[in-house]
DNA sequence: TTGTACGCGTTATCAG
DNA sequence: CTGATAACGCGTACAA
């Protein structure tokens, strides 16, 4: 080899052997004598010979790595994910390439086209309820894995929350506190998880009459500053809610903060319920009442479900559904208005 | 191609001419003539034909992929390191390889032999300083970019804020406001940054001619929940300081959020200071007095350092030093056992 | 059990 | 300006 590194070439001429049996050596197949099998292994071992990988994945049509496209790795919800994906992928002998799509249905077609060029082995997804997306899935035969998303027709594996019933529980507990009129921030209009969630919320005003008001609506994209700032246009309201439901926690955290610094008094004034329970939200300061998507089970889930079809190529698919679980802790209680 | 998908010769073929032409305008070579190379683009677009980047990778000797070495991308500090970083590279032509090595050496040994292995175009490192890291770098030729951490003989490219200094400034602000008994939390033995910062507040005190205490020191895996649980362990020394020095915002989150369920009031009967300045840092109940890194700038800086030498290999090495920042919010007081 | 020869898809070198 | 052909490093039928 040219670059002062060992080729599988030059172990087979040093050692007097064949590339074939160097080749078996290395990956463990059978078809080579113990004792060969060994001096192989120790000449290996002792120059430091490395297979290339590229070369390895080339030969076999694919690379060892399974691409996880999601919106921004810097939301503690994705993090969490990410790592425990990642741990136990790596423990397989897989690395996981993580993608950024900034919640952009470009850049995410961009990563499916990239997924393909690169030959990845599987591909995770939590990603857009796009029909350009879903497209393009279609025609991508190789393990796919889709998290807490819900894409119409798509029917391979995947691993959710029921977001309707996160929804319905989260408003549930606040009409039961008492609660009348309960605004909604909802995620990116692209994903699937929000739209769920503002569903169970659309449901329980609906089956407790209580009347929807448009105005108490916005939209986040799911980042902690963006709350912050939704919280201006929360104070500019001429009738404010009572309570709000929050679609994630960074968002819910943002949007407190932005209220308090406001001298919004919360949840004495303004009751607050959102959705993750991510770290932070147990902290002095915070205590957000929030619902649990189970981050951790989750993500082992979801790698587990990648394996098992990394594994066999005709394993059966799998639907896992999750339970939402409702953790109450300082930023509801009972409306003040009755 | 076997896969139903096209390759470079399916496309010589159909339109009869040579791969060798059809490689050409794929990588916008020269040699081609205007009319050919239209025919070619079209063809392409219109088939859909994408180029294998193993095989390109197999043929030009290394993948268009960074791998970036950190501990934990829960943690938000290498998060938001490892999205800037991850967007400049993207909207460069290269993909960004997230590599959590928990913190533990031997992990990072693997994925140092997974670089090579997998040829990566060049490597980022936020990473241990050990002998057995340096050694195997150097070993390693392929740009390289050292992030916040100190290696003592490697002299490529890096860029880092000045720990010592932020050291001294987070402690010198404590015994500005009048504390002479203050603790530590370092960070994980092999990171510099700790250290860094760690004889800085030796330093002071040292200046100061304030005594040093050994059972005020604690050591932390970066964690909140870590942090959390050492507030058990500073509950328990007889004499307690009046301040901390915490080597990050989560782990000081956590300590906080410790101290204060057990009745200690924060500021007034302890001030906490710590490192990062991460977005949770300015929340309303947390309000932390921080040392800010310029997480973003540094995460810019490093994602350009890569890109100058993957396209100039000759490049001259740079070793860029940013100033820390104090920036005070809730956190500290001044004493008032004086 | 071991070795030979070809294929994987692309780039690069050298003729024409 | 264009084309044939040899690498790139490894896996794998197939032959010995």
């Amino acid at each position: 080899m040219k670059n002062g590194k060992y080729g599988i070439s030059d172990v087979a001429e040093m050692l007097g052997v064949s590339k074939s049996t160097v080749s078996r050596v290395i990956n463990g197949n059978e078809g080579v004598g113990p004792e060969l099998r060994k001096k192989v292994m120790d000449f290996i071992n002792e120059i430091g010979y490395q297979p290339n990988t590229i070369a390895q994945s080339l030969s076999k049509g694919r690379m060892n790595i399974v691409a996880l496209i999601l919106g921004d790795i810097r939301n503690p919800f994705y993090a969490d994910l990410t790592f425990n994906i990642q741990r136990i992928l790596n423990d397989n002998g897989y690395m996981v390439m993580v993608l950024n799509s900034e919640y952009n249905i470009d850049r995410e077609l961009e990563f499916l086209k990239l997924t393909e060029q690169f030959n990845f082995a599987g591909l995770i997804l939590i990603t857009a309820q796009e029909k350009a997306i879903e497209e393009r899935l279609k025609n991508m035969e190789m393990p796919k894995v889709l998290v807490n998303r819900i894409l119409p027709y798509y029917t391979g594996d995947s691993v959710l929350i029921d977001n309707f019933q996160a929804g319905y529980q989260a408003t549930m507990h606040l009409i039961e506190l008492g609660h009348r009129h309960i605004g909604f921030i909802k995620g990116p209009g692209v994903s699937s998880a929000s739209s769920q969630r503002f569903a169970g919320y659309r449901q329980v005003l609906e089956n407790y009459g209580f009347s929807f008001d448009e105005k108490c609506v916005f939209e986040s994209d799911l980042k902690l500053e963006t709350g912050r700032a939704l919280a201006q246009q929360f104070l500019e309201i001429k009738e404010r809610p009572s309570a709000m439901v929050v679609v994630n926690d960074m968002t819910a955290i943002g949007f407190m903060d932005g209220c308090r610094k406001a001298g919004i008094r919360i949840p004495e004034e303004l009751s607050i319920i959102s959705f993750d329970d991510i770290a932070m939200a147990s902290m002095y300061g915070i205590e957000l009442t929030t619902i649990s998507q189970h981050v951790d089970e989750m993500g082992e889930k979801a790698a587990h479900l990648m394996l098992k079809q990394l594994n066999d190529k005709d394993a059966k698919t799998e639907r896992i559904i999750m339970e939402p679980t409702l953790i109450v802790r300082k930023t509801t209680c009972e409306c003040s208005e009755i």
